[in-house]
DNA sequence: ATTTTTATTGAGAATGAATCTCAAATGCAA
DNA sequence: TTGCATTTGAGATTCATTCTCAATAAAAAT
């Protein structure tokens, strides 16, 4: 991963600096969603320091990279998931405990593909968040 | 429209104030995805008057009762789409010129439903937004 | 019709996420 | 090492949305 973003940061003509590559070894030890607040608190406690404004700085050089991607939780809020090594996978979300299940479905991407080339649309990238209720919240026995 | 609306009101003991039938109205008569401003706008144009705050106030409730409802686009901002009468669909979006094309595949909701009977998972809503370039942008002919 | 009760409204203040500003710091190439 | 363009940090700013609270008005009670 760090190379990944090494490489494009020297390709884009943009500076390695220390900041950059503390933000890339801090994400790239994330396994769950984040958002900003997240990878702050979790530098200060690491005592790393990096600026609000930096952080909000990388992460679109970051997404523009591939290393990482934006999702959407429940509020309007911007999250981002670790995208390196990692398949292409879309979300579950419980509406009354948040709980976020990844799921892939081959099928449903591909007819998406389909549905596209019949509107002429060049597809390069989606989003796809179903919500619901979890097992725990009730999910399973129901109906 | 105006009546599901009327019939919610009651029903959850909220008022039917002269605001919520002026906003309502207007909403009938929606036929892309708006906004708060816009719905200012047009209500100011027609010299009804209503407060930001109330929309604000009253577009979750139209929501949730189901004449609305909530679609992303490209900022992170809230918009939403006239649900009433209308079937329920999905969207692509144009990156370049902003365009929305709507479409409905029911292969593609049939699949959702299956994968989350997989997860014992209960579907409510989903939000299925495929962004790429439209057939005006270069979207037909590449590859 | 009048009064009472209580939800709703409007105007502006407050919040919070994200962006911007600009002087100081620093990466990097010569 | 020097020079220079990029980047950073701190705080100001923007912008959407939410909150506050006194005034208003809908619905119920009389
Ligand atoms: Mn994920
Ligand atoms: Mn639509
Ligand atoms: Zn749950
Ligand atoms: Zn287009």
């Amino acid at each position: 991963m760090i190379e990944q973003c090494t490489k494009y940061i020297k390709k884009k003509g943009l500076r390695l600096t220390k900041q950059r590559i503390k933000l890339v070894q801090e994400i790239a030890q994330m396994n769950q969603h984040f958002d900003v607040d997240l990878l702050i608190s979790v530098m200060k406690k690491k005592k790393i320091n990096i600026s609000r404004a930096t952080v909000y700085r990388t992460l679109p050089i970051l997404q523009e990279c591939g290393v990482i991607r934006e999702v959407t939780q429940l509020d309007n809020k911007v999250y981002y998931e670790n995208n390196y090594n990692k398949k292409h996978h879309d979300h579950m979300i419980c509406l009354n405990c948040g709980r976020i299940i990844e799921f892939f479905d081959n099928d449903i991407e591909r007819l998406q593909d389909k549905i596209c080339a019949k509107s002429c649309f060049k597809p390069e990238k989606h989003r796809l968040i179903i919500y619901g209720l979890c097992e725990d919240c009730g999910g399973g026995k129901n109906d």
